[in-house]
DNA sequence: CTACGAAGGATTGTCAACAATCAACCATGT
DNA sequence: ACATGGTTGATTGTTGACAATCCTTCGTAG
């Protein structure tokens, strides 16, 4: 039973639409604020407005863009306060996806090695070349980790966080050029050796110090002035319980 | 300024039809695995299908039906590993979104009061006399309460997840009949004043506390007799570290 | 009897036109 | 100058019809 045989995507328009949408979102051509007119973007994909239509109400659920009675779409415009909620929720989410990754014993768990594979993803340096890249990577293999808990929900909402990190990187200009790739490599593996020696404790340890060890890179880079206002927020406490972007 | 003078909902047809399958899976008129065919429903409401097409793909994040491609969609039909998880979340999210809630004073916020309104509601022996309506108002109040952390996409997250529990309590047939009424709004009151004290530890301890006791009510109540394999599951673990159904 | 293949009906996917709504603009009066 | 009221162009909301797809049933051959 190889994996080529995969569900068979076959995407309908809509989800070509959307994921062209968002793909102009992500990678800049698209810029918070600006307007989705349904005439417009049906002629472009050379569609009608239909598709278009369901396309951009799938990107709603996903954060990327907002929704104005009768008055059309634009992309979403997050703040920084967005990246630190979706990072406690990822710190929160991720610990008690890795606790019952160690109850189910995720070592033995089939996909594993494709974890495994996605973690010496990152020391390929093609791919730590560029920031972009080495983030796509990162999130994919901590996706992959999370989903050997073998919770759906949570694995999906920690995929969507996941996402909405990458959204919120790209939009708010923050570079993810880790000073040291192989600390983050480090990092991750201080994890996976948690799970695999069964420590529920040691892994959900490990997470929540990457978890904050990267918050803390975020708000060092952060270029906007305002970030001091935003640092004043309570739940950076939370995050940051430990000295600020040490492990 | 009153409240009166709110931001004018005036929803539009596929949010309207939406409601209104929403009440129709929620109340059992449409039962898990029905199908929504789009043309019958457009009748039945009618408007043309448009409106409904969409309505049907706002349920869809809800996870109230799930869409197949190009076979329709039908109404969901969730697990009690589902029960479990959503509660997993909701102990989780909820402990982040009440630690932030003390951070912030949250007895100083503007709609504090209206929370212990909710919670006097409790109270009300109309409400006591019905279960479904006394599931709503327990899940009225506990959103009420988290949403005064002041972090938007927490709360919905945690509002998505109660309505995710009022649909599986009804799907799944789970009585959700306290024995003792007072003894759930002795556990609202101990997290109430944890906040009000600005304890954030016993906050949290008092909230996990009780997601302990709701979830071993289920446990008892539930009918299945597949739940003592459900119950091997390693996530009841966590949710059970204490006296399953005590405290 | 089973496997394969071809109608047929039912249902979703897509489309272009019509109706409703909104923001901007201008005019008018105070 | 400011506020009010009407007009206009642009854009979304809605509709019914057409095309594509799927499931069922039936028929046929092995």
């Amino acid at each position: 039973m190889s994996a080529a045989f995969s569900p068979l995507p076959e995407a309908s328009t809509a989800d070509l639409v959307a994921q062209r949408l968002r793909d102009a979102i992500l990678d800049g051509s698209l810029r918070p604020g600006d307007r989705l007119v349904e005439h417009d973007l049906a002629a472009r994909f050379q569609v009608s407005r239909g598709p278009v239509r369901e396309a951009i109400r799938l990107l709603v659920p996903d954060g990327l863009v907002v929704l104005r009675r009768n008055r059309g779409a634009i992309v979403a415009s997050p703040t920084f306060d967005d990246v630190l909620e979706v990072y406690a929720v990822r710190m929160s989410l991720g610990s008690l996806a890795l606790a019952q990754a160690v109850y189910v014993d995720a070592a033995a768990h089939p996909e594993f090695g494709g974890v495994l594979i996605l973690l010496q993803r990152l020391s390929d340096p093609e791919v730590q070349a560029d920031a972009l890249l080495m983030m796509e990577a990162d999130l994919l293999f901590q996706d992959a980790l999370l989903a050997t808990s073998g919770l759906p929900r949570i694995t999906s909402m920690l995929d969507q966080s996941a996402r909405d990190v990458a959204f919120f990187v790209r939009m708010l200009g923050i570079t993810y050029d880790s000073s040291d790739h192989t600390d983050l490599i480090r990092r991750h593996e201080r994890v996976i050796n948690a799970v695999r020696e069964c420590d529920p404790e040691a892994a959900t340890e490990a997470w929540q110090a990457h978890i904050r060890h990267t918050v803390g890179e975020f708000a060092r880079r952060y270029p906007d002035a305002d970030i001091k206002g935003v640092f004043s927020h309570p739940l950076t406490e939370q995050l940051f319980d430990g000295p600020i972007g040490e492990d």
